[in-house]
DNA sequence: CTGTTAGCGCATTCAA
DNA sequence: TTGAATGCGCTAACAG
């Protein structure tokens, strides 16, 4: 192993094995070693001398410490993903996207998982900004709390002023740019599907009052359904969480009041699969009784049972789409809306 | 905003503040601003001086440098996790453990996904060591596979001589402290629990031959069985990936050769849905026909119909643990054992 | 308790 | 093309 037979190689291995142990044990400098191992952009090195620096760090199993690539350069490679909550199906999706799409513009991801907690949010931009990360991509969707967004905007801002750069997978509301899923659209296209399926009778699941993807997809659902001629109650508008377990209380709270409608329409998959259990631990019959659709098209989906009708959302594409929006600087803040496809399954059969 | 009211303030924002600059705008030392801002362990700094170093720090957003610490420290606050597929629950939920125990370690979580390829794992270890994580973990099961373990085994052996510290979740075959899920007791337990409600015709959907996970829950299910006197021939006993669709397509082959048995065993949950859903497809009554069984109660198999019987093991706890174990660095390699408890549910009725 | 100074490992300037 | 020297921002000896 060692080439000098002093068995300092090994030695070495436990302290660390540094660029000048590589240039030394190539006879080279240490600016031609970087060169060589780097192939730095202007200069070029001498093949064979490459050669020998190459061969110099595979023996000493030398490995660049990308801190201190980081100090030197300025920059780091790597991108910093914030997420509501990693373990619900529509933000792993989005997270498998970006470490595809990071990987292959050769960048690690430090993921940050905030549990729907603002105060995380804050915080984790922070972190990310001491760890110097070249991109920060915000996935969920915003709240209508104006101190809030003016916080988070704030820090971006002061991160962007760094040299940083921002994507938002949500709501193009902090002047950063954002892949916007056309939540309004999705839902009144759902609407219009439903509606034509002969549903009248219809309740939503309306997720937490200031949450604007909540919002603006059961405004646009109720909107398209007003359009059609079928008015949904304010009564018929359930508050809950944005999770499985919101769902699932919601629809217990619909049971248990007895306004059981003939449709279910939950502003997320995973709303509307809590809430298709809550209807089932009733004993009511799903789609017989009462049918449901959701929003996303998560994966786990495929396989519940009856299918859930749903408007699908390239989640993953999403992701990758984030990576290069949160990579080059943008003069102007960019968006790319996404539309999402209604599909219609058998959790709403035509009435 | 500037103290002085030269504006240099805002000037030096679009540079970056460094920690001098917070310093001379305290009036302090750069090793006093260091000690106030850090409080660092043996020294203690004046309580005034330590006030006006903070409020400075405030004043200019100064925001420490990660790569800087990492370099005049010798060690990050960086855990490295390695997972086969963020966007399978599995892997999703011990990622929800991981980063909420690395977070109250005050560590960041730079995630790696590998998309069940062994290079890329090998890849990501160097990539890690080249960031200088202070602690990798690797979740997932190992493949029977003497080469491809002995290369991991080099580079995490590389990366702890280095300092690094490691832990799996898993198999404790590559030296380092594992948390190990007890697969081949809770497939015995299984086991013997569907084989009291009745089952005596089963077949085993056994996912991919050299997977140690899959292997040790076949096995222990196929033995358990024995004991009981119902043996599972070899025909019985389908190979197929580890995952939803690998699931699904064995099931179709168990469906198009008209050997659907009574009980189907799938070495996982997303298998063992997506089997359910081959069935379901093939318009077989489920369980009434074939009853099913699965491994792991990833969350989202509360809202699967018929539920699903299987093996629950406590996957954001098991991240959880992995942490310290990955953090804390052992003379000796430890083994934490979780054992998985049996959940019967509506997919396997008494028969 | 505070300040001065020497690196940490690397990329990159400037000279040769 | 190569090499010597500088500095990235910070912590930790060391000295006062």
């Amino acid at each position: 192993m060692s080439a000098d037979g002093t068995g300092r190689t090994v030695a070495r291995a436990r302290t660390g094995v540094t660029l000048s142990d590589v240039a030394r044990e190539a006879g080279v400098s240490l600016a031609t070693a970087s060169r060589a191992i780097n192939g730095s952009i202007d200069r070029t090195v001498r093949a064979d001398l490459k050669e020998r620096v190459l061969a110099a760090a595979a023996r000493l199993h030398y490995s660049p410490d990308a801190n201190a690539q980081a100090m030197a350069r300025g920059r780091t490679a790597t991108i910093g993903l914030i997420v509501h909550d990693i373990a619900d199906p529509y933000f792993s999706s989005i997270a498998a996207g970006v470490t595809g799409a990071a990987d292959e513009a050769g960048c690690a991801v430090t993921l940050a998982n905030t549990h729907h907690d603002p105060r995380r949010e804050l915080e984790f931009v922070q972190t990310l900004q001491n760890q110097r990360a070249r991109a920060i991509i915000l996935a969920g969707g915003r709240r209508d709390d104006a101190e809030g967004n003016e916080q988070l905007r704030a820090a971006l801002e002061n991160y962007q002023e760094r040299g940083g750069t921002v994507a938002m997978i949500g709501q193009p509301i902090l002047g950063v740019s954002t892949v916007r899923p056309d939540n309004r659209g999705g839902g009144g296209a759902l609407a219009d599907a439903l509606h034509e399926l002969g549903y009248r009778d219809v309740a939503i699941l309306a997720g937490p009052p200031g949450h604007l993807t909540a919002r603006e997809r059961a405004t646009g659902f109720r909107d398209a359904m007003a359009v059609s001629g079928t008015e949904i109650l304010p009564d018929a508008v359930v508050p809950s969480e944005f999770t499985r377990d919101g769902g699932y209380a919601a629809m217990r709270t619909l049971i248990d009041a007895r306004r059981v409608p003939e449709l279910v329409f939950a502003v997320n998959d995973v709303m509307a699969v809590g809430a298709m259990s809550a209807a089932r631990d009733a004993g009511l019959d799903v789609p017989g009784q009462v049918a449901f659709a959701g929003f996303d098209d998560i994966a786990t989906l495929r396989d519940v049972a009856p299918a859930l009708t749903t408007v699908r959302l390239p989640l993953e594409e999403i992701g990758r789409l984030a990576t290069p929006l949160a990579l080059e600087p943008a003069a102007e803040p960019r968006e790319i809306t996404v539309t999402g496809d209604v599909v219609v399954r058998e959790s709403t059969p035509r009435r």
